[in-house]
Order: structure tokens, then sequence, then C-alpha cells
DNA sequence: TCGATACGCAACAGACTCGTTTCGCAATGC
DNA sequence: GCATTGCGAAACGAGTCTGTTGCGTATCGA
């Protein structure tokens, strides 16, 4: 983060502290802008500064470059996926992909995508922390619950795990953002990918 | 398509025809400059004319505005994927997969995945070719792949064909573009994927 | 040869963005 | 009170891009 921390015990610098208001208004207005579609390239410092109210000065004098504010505008973004508790794999992967589903459509969440999916060799930064807020996350829940199916004896012991995750994960990106672009999501479209993925996924022993 | 047809019977305009060397060259450099990770938005007339070798006024008499250019540009891109013609469907689906991995290292689908990835809502048009162009014909593919499948009996009937598609393709992408963004894509990769797909929509009867 | 059109090149005005600086005012500590 | 720092606003010079125009040259049909 940029903003200086006046912990225990520091001497806090003298004259007038920086506004937390100001702070949170310029990186409201990056994430506004960046959910609205623009890209991180055209993203513009003025842009930012007439949105949020705020003056050119005071966001240069906080981040030196475009890319800072907008790494320090990701770290703001909690990912409050908790882990689905489901009583099955297929419980629990419908439930994680209902709540992507819904999570799409939210303005936060797109914005993260618009970062995301900005050339990765010319932001690296960008794209390294959008694995670390967004990507990574995510993908330990699927670990976590393939995981829990392997030791429960639901799943199949030899079980290609990274490629179930991508199978899943992939699936459900795929479907939203290329075949159905605009559309409202298919309501039942989680169902029918964990349906199709789990007849490869579950032991054969089991059932079915 | 912008240029003018001289086609049987037509009267030839007077006056010195339009250069096709010009022409290539315009939409060559358009093409580049997309696959060198350059955004539509971002992309200048200038700089197309700089690289294309080219006076501006050669591109505004042809094009009116910067969306019509690149949509002609990406009607020059085919698609040469063949209907891979494997003796099974694992066989087919592996090929592929391996061709698309081999396709996502060139810098001409690089240059596809950027137009694409441009946000739809604010390129429409590009948005609609790039089904056209670059998705549906891949699509089609995988489509024509798993129908065969179902007819010869060695996949389920009641498969959900589409969703199977995007388990195939989503997958594959998934892994290449988030999961390995710089890496070298793991060789194995297509077989991994089709392997653990397949082992669900395989019919039980057959075999394994 | 002549008119018509296209070519590459250069220049233009207008708009936008950048990063910096200056201004007058506000808020804080000493 | 006074120094120090932050604030919003405005302006700056430099750069880029746009879409248009003028220039001299090249290439076509008649």
């Amino acid at each position: 983060m940029s903003m200086q921390q006046t912990a225990e015990g520091m001497t806090r610098p003298a004259g007038r502290p920086r506004s937390e208001k100001a702070e949170k208004a310029i990186i409201d207005a990056t994430l506004d802008l960046l959910g609205e579609g623009i890209g991180v390239s055209e993203l513009s410092i003025e842009a930012i500064a007439a949105r949020a109210g705020v003056g050119k000065t005071t966001i240069y004098r906080r981040w030196s470059n475009k890319e800072d504010l907008v790494v320090d505008a990701m770290a703001t973004l909690k990912p409050p996926i908790p882990l689905p508790q489901g009583a099955s794999v297929r419980e629990s992967l419908v439930t994680y992909l209902k709540v992507i589903a819904e999570e799409s459509r939210h303005q936060r969440t797109r914005c993260i995508m618009n970062i995301a999916l900005s050339d990765p060799d010319r932001h690296p930064r960008l794209a390294e922390r959008f694995r670390e807020v967004a990507l990574e996350p995510r993908r330990e829940i699927v670990r976590a619950i393939l995981a829990k199916g392997i030791e429960t004896g639901e799943l199949r012991g030899d079980l290609d795990v990274d490629i179930a995750m991508a199978i899943i994960s992939g699936a459900m990106m795929w479907q939203t953002k290329w075949v159905w672009p605009g559309e409202a999501t298919e309501a039942r479209l989680p169902e029918r990918i964990v349906e199709e993925a789990l007849k490869g996924f579950r032991q054969r022993a089991a059932e079915n």
C-alpha cells in the first residue's frame, strides 16, 4: 500500500494529514471505471480524478504511476467466497458455480475480469496480482472440494485434480463468456456442468 | 468488404486503381499490431499507417472508421482447422486440442484473442465477427466429433453436447490462459483433458 | 496527350492525456 | 502565530491521435 502508516509509536509527520476519504474516493473511482469496461491501458488519471472529485495532484502525491494505483485498488477487493459445505461433491460444486455465476453479474467482479484480460505481457504485476486476489483463492476452493471427495471415496483416487479443476471452472467460464455472452446465464448451467463432469470424476464402484 | 469490386461488366472507374499491395499492407499491419497485444481501443490509424508504410490518407480513403478496418482484417483470417478424422473420439479430440495449442502460440491467433477479449459491449460488431470467424467454426468441429461419437455408440446417447463442448474447450482455455499463462503449454495437456472428460462422456457399457 | 484518380508525404487545427507546477485555502503540530 | 503538509483548481509544455487538406508524383482509360 502507498498509504503511510501511522503505527504505534511512529512520529506522525507534521502538517495536515492525508484525507482517507480522498483515498477511498480515488480507489472507488478506479474500480468503477474499470467495471464500466475501461481497460487498464485506456484508464486515465484525469478521468479517475474527475470521477473521484479530486485533484490530480492528490493522486500523483500518493501513487507514482497508474499501475501502482490499480494494484492497490485490487488489493481492496476481498473474495468473499466461503468453502461450500455441501453434503456431496456434486452439491458443493454446484453451490460454488452458482456463486461464481452470481458474482459475474456484479460490477466489481467485472472490473477484475477487465484487469485480468488486459495483456499480461504489458502489465505483469497486475496479472500476478489478479492471480493472488482472484484466481488462486477460487482455485483452492475447487481443489479442496475435490480433495475431500477423493478422501471420502466419492471421487476416483487417481483423479487428475488439476485437470478436473480446469474442467469445472473452464466450462463455466467458456459458456458464460463466449457462448452466452449477453444473455442472462441459464439458471441450470452449474448443475449441467457438474453433472457431466462428475460422471467422469466419480468412482465407478460407488454407484451409477 | 470496402474494396470496390470490378466485377464482370462493371465499368472500371477512371484514374489510377487502388493499390492492392497497400490494402494488404494495411491489413497486415493491423493484424500485426493487434497480435503484439495492442487492444482495439488503443489501436491508432497513425500507427497502422506507419507500420504499413502508407499514408493515413490511403487508409481513410478506404475505411471510414477503425472498427470497419478491423472487421475487414478479421475476415481475412481463415481458420484452417480441418475436421480431425481420428479413429476414435478420444483421438479426434486430442488432435483438435493439439491444433488449438499449436495455434495459440502464433501471433495471428493471439490477435484474434485480443480482439475477442476487448470489451464486447464497446465493440459489438467485432465481438459478433469474432464469433463468426473464430468461435463458431471451432465449436462446430467439436460438435461434429461428439455427434459422430454418439452415432457410433462410443458416447452416451443422453450426452449434454453443449456442455461437453464447453468442458473440452473451456478446460483447455482455462489452463492455458490462466493457470500456465507464460510457460510453454504442457505437451500432454490435451490428452489429460480428454482423458478426464471422456470418462464421463463414454458409454458405460462399452468398456472401462 | 489529357483528365481522373490513387499514391506517399507533410502540415494543419482540435482534442485529449500526461506529469508538473503554481495558486489560495484548510488542517494539523509546535 | 507559524511552519508544515494536504487539499482542489487551474494552467502549463510536451506528446499523441484524429480527420482533413495540399502537394508533387504515379498510373489508369480515353
